[in-house]
DNA sequence: AAGTAAGCGAGACGGTACGTCCTGTCTTTTC
DNA sequence: GAAAAGACAGGACGTACCGTCTCGCTTACTT
């Protein structure tokens, strides 16, 4: 996963490249962009924290953009969709877990400054799509089969591609909106903001694709533990 | 507009600073945004495609950020809302006007930069709202007002508060999207997309506030022309 | 003296150059010169220092060394020659008078600066010669014929360019070994080196011109007191 | 001998400095003060010429007149002392070598301009006495040495300290007169003015201890080759 | 008294060089 | 043959001065 290109297959000749630098230099790419940004994130003060040389970390990583993906793509990864009763709980709770990661300093520098670099760089492009984007469509996913087998949705359409469209079209949706109100308009995404914005989007989607159920107010479980965990200090990463 | 804070109010002793320079500095600067983008942009190579020394771009904005931003914050003032009959349409018209203004390189690449470097930066962020985010909210209010107008959404209620409320999430929601489809997913925003993702909406809006009336199939006008228009090279821009 | 070339023969027309205005230049030169040296002497601190703009100091000097030799070169005027009673006891009085003025700051930085530009500048050079160097060897003439007038030099010979060059070679003599002593070899120009200097001068100068007659040890004066009054802060110079 | 500080006692860790490199740059130095002298000369033009990166020169050298020190100190050496039969002679030809020396462009402005510099610098001062003058003794000492061999001059007196004044004095009056003869007066330092000059130093010298026998006129050499050497392009300096 | 021509303080202007920082490559020795 | 160390060529940075150029006054002489 958050493992650079090696493709050392069968083992090569020579000194084996040492697994403790991977870990030290994204662990010290985490670190540094916490403190510093990507702006002021040097390849040097990277190495220089990791312990390691310069050269270590260009044989593995061509760009700073690529080590900083590869660094911050992992937290995407820790996104949860716990099971809180019904459809609309379930999306308040993704949409407030969306919202902590990227309270995190180094999240939304890294996730803004590497789709900025993306935008000259159809490689690059490519590999967040890779690497996060599509990665996180499990949530939409997996939130939708949940509703399907609770009763909350119909189950899918005879055409898969049609299921794909919706899909993509939701995740745009929220993704979309929780990065611009938290990033562009840099107001809050709180639970009241979650709930007006879950409800335009449920009964928005009836239109589009046959509608949830009501949800019962007693099926609401609580908020997901992991939309606080982002925040917290994370124990042990630098 | 895009001029940079002159507080020349009451003319001021010395030689006054040359507007001539501030309007070939911001053009030189969109025309190596589309060359070159933003990572390859040189304060340097700004100032000698303007004509000008450096010293009068620093004299000017204290960063390249600031200088790229007023570059292109007068390009998102040419969006408009034409009226194509009622509300959907002038959803699906915007939406497809604000993806074509994102596909021209010196947009997309700005704007992803400005707002990669705004998260470090609680200035340049205010800033950016200032220029571009609250100026364009004027396209929600238009098409808002001119839905009431038709009949189409019921008047505004009492509480303002509430109408920002709702206002700001649409703007949340409709930039996001538009955003997130064309620079993150990487999928054309088209009639087919804007149809769907206007539906979503103005299904969802009925349920956040007092929702629409629908749509009249005769009523429909053709796209706006500026759609497509922004895509074009402007004459005359060098 | 030091004032720039004006050729404002005939009065001219308009408003004319304000004779304050440069006498705070020169002043503000020395006292810049005193403080910051030559290396950071800026024409734009010296106009502020002066109360005065940049171009009304580039309408009257066209180059920094060229205002620096008008500042300084004044200050090598005030050297006297005071008659202690024999040659001898003179040329240690004006030894130790002129390694005084090189100790002065200004003196010392603007003197050597002034002369590394005029290695490559014969305009400036020949400015150097005929503000400071060709108006000290009055310092010789009045030495000498104060000793032909006491009878210790026998009177002028009747070919005046050999008078000339004897009086050049003197003159090169003893203002480049005090330079050298006082500013390269970085050593006090004290009376000792003074009366050793002066032997050998006096001595080797019987050999290339008809000698002096030794000196009564009863007839030297008291040091001359512009020997000190160099090193003291002026008052009101600045 | 003209190598920067290179604390590299035991071989150090990494990639070592390139020996190729420093020669480049002090020839490079050499070259670019001949064409554009002192003030024009530029660090970045210094490593244009000589192939090399401006933080290669600022890893050597700290400043701009340390550079042009090690540069010229190096043609100093050059300087010999032929023996021409007697002494008077011998002091003749090293006033030409010298003269012809100082006439060299990248010798005379980075002499004066260093030591203009280093009126404010104490620091340079000390390292232009290491570099320049106190090598430059060796000529005396060698001359007189010599002069002792022959018998012209008497040995050395039982106190050192004597001898060192004697010889700081001798040092001072030939090079002060020498530079300011050249570089202030601006008159040529030709055959007779040696011929004048080392009459009043060796005669005035006699006074100062004990003097030389007169120098029969058959036992004279040839002028030192080495005088016009010096004017000559050295074959192979860039 | 009005006109006019230069001087003047202020500060923007096109430039040049500065000395620093970072990039990505290279050459060493050590493991 | 990978790794740490650090020198290397290159290039942009943001700053400091340069010497010139407008500005809107001010000052004195000319009519």
């Amino acid at each position: 996963m958050a493992a650079p290109d090696h493709p050392h297959s069968s083992q090569r000749r020579g000194r084996p490249r040492s697994a403790a630098a991977d870990r030290a230099i994204l662990a010290a790419t985490r670190a540094a962009l916490v403190e510093v940004g990507w702006g002021r994130l040097t390849m040097g003060e990277v190495a220089h924290r990791a312990g390691v040389a310069k050269t270590t970390l260009y044989r593995r990583w061509a760009a700073k953009s690529e080590l900083v993906l590869d660094a911050v793509a992992v937290l995407f990864d820790e996104l949860e969709l716990p099971d809180r009763g019904c459809l609309r709980a379930d999306v308040e709770g993704v949409v407030l877990s969306f919202a902590a990661l990227l309270r995190r300093p180094e999240t939304k520098t890294a996730l803004m400054a590497v789709l900025a670099e993306s935008t000259t760089d159809e490689a690059l492009r490519s590999r967040i799509r890779q690497a996060i984007v599509d990665r996180q469509k499990r949530l939409v996913l997996d939130g939708r089969s949940r509703a399907q087998r609770r009763g909350e949705l119909p189950p899918d359409p005879a055409d898969p591609a049609e299921t794909a469209q919706v899909v993509d079209l939701i995740f745009d949706v929220i993704a979309g909106a929780v990065v611009h109100r938290s990033l562009v308009s840099d107001r809050p995404v709180d639970e009241a903001w979650a709930r007006q914005f879950a409800t335009l989007l449920l009964d928005g989607l009836g239109a589009v694709s046959p509608g949830p159920r009501p949800c019962p107010p007693e099926a609401q479980g609580p908020l997901p533990s992991s939309a606080e965990a982002g925040a917290r200090q994370r124990p042990g990463e630098r």
